[in-house]
DNA sequence: CGGGGATAGTCCCCATAGGTAACCAAAAAC
DNA sequence: GTTTTTGGTTACCTATGGGGACTATCCCCG
């Protein structure tokens, strides 16, 4: 029986729900943004601040992704300076409650560990 | 009270909850390791297997990292060929349980759509 | 009147992360 | 005796992401 396993996909490759999940959100900065967005921080210089360590490149990329997937809005103002407001859409709130499990984890495990990968030297 | 939350971050860098553990889980494929390793795929060339799109540099350098973050251990068999089978730790088996509300959003709101990054062409 | 700051990006160049392919060793299977 | 299997490592090369400069327009300050 475990030879059936080593044998055959557990999921066809493109349909295991956990991958198409992680082509949504996966990477290191988007839960943090739909976490952030739903918090208030709602704009893109907010949101950069929010997030040391991140590039603005890599900022506006994310947020065309997410816009993209349907997971926010983009509002854009018309004023001088401009304005941008970005808000979780449904389904961008149903996936903030898929991910705050995550967030409980690092509360539970991590809070006493010190960081590797993201340490921001101050 | 806005004006509060513009100018100061919501937390001290490296001490937002959701931030270390995408630092331990976060990328494209360790919540897919680990869900797999789960599910009885615990060797190496198995998880190759599931995980088309992986190169072996990365599953090798991925699987090093949570044996490193104690989310998965390894064990070596002095046989020809040579086997090692991961299995997941305590920790590990609580960060599946976090992570598995991902898998849960898959199934609820991505089962029509059709993939984008990962696709695999066959 | 002139200079500087603020917003939300975009663009180019370069470093590095990650993909590809080859190689390993020893036994077993054909 | 040639091929297959396992769990990697290594060298090489490309694609991704970081850093910094640049933009336009208006307001505030002196």
């Amino acid at each position: 029986m475990k030879k059936e396993l080593s044998n055959a996909l557990i999921y066809p490759p493109v349909l295991c729900p956990l991958a198409l999940t992680l082509d949504v959100i996966g990477g290191k900065w988007k839960p943090l943004i739909v976490h952030l967005v739903s918090q208030g921080v709602n704009r893109f210089s907010l949101l950069e601040k929010q997030l040391p360590g991140i590039s603005r490149k890599m900022l506006a990329n994310q947020l065309r992704e997410l816009e993209r997937d349907e997971l926010l809005t983009r509002e854009i103002f018309a004023e001088i300076p401009p304005r941008v407001e970005y808000s979780l859409t449904e389904t961008g709130l149903s996936l903030l409650a898929a991910v705050m499990p995550l967030y409980e984890w690092g509360v539970q495990h991590l809070a006493h560990k010190q960081p590797r990968h993201t340490a921001i030297q101050l």
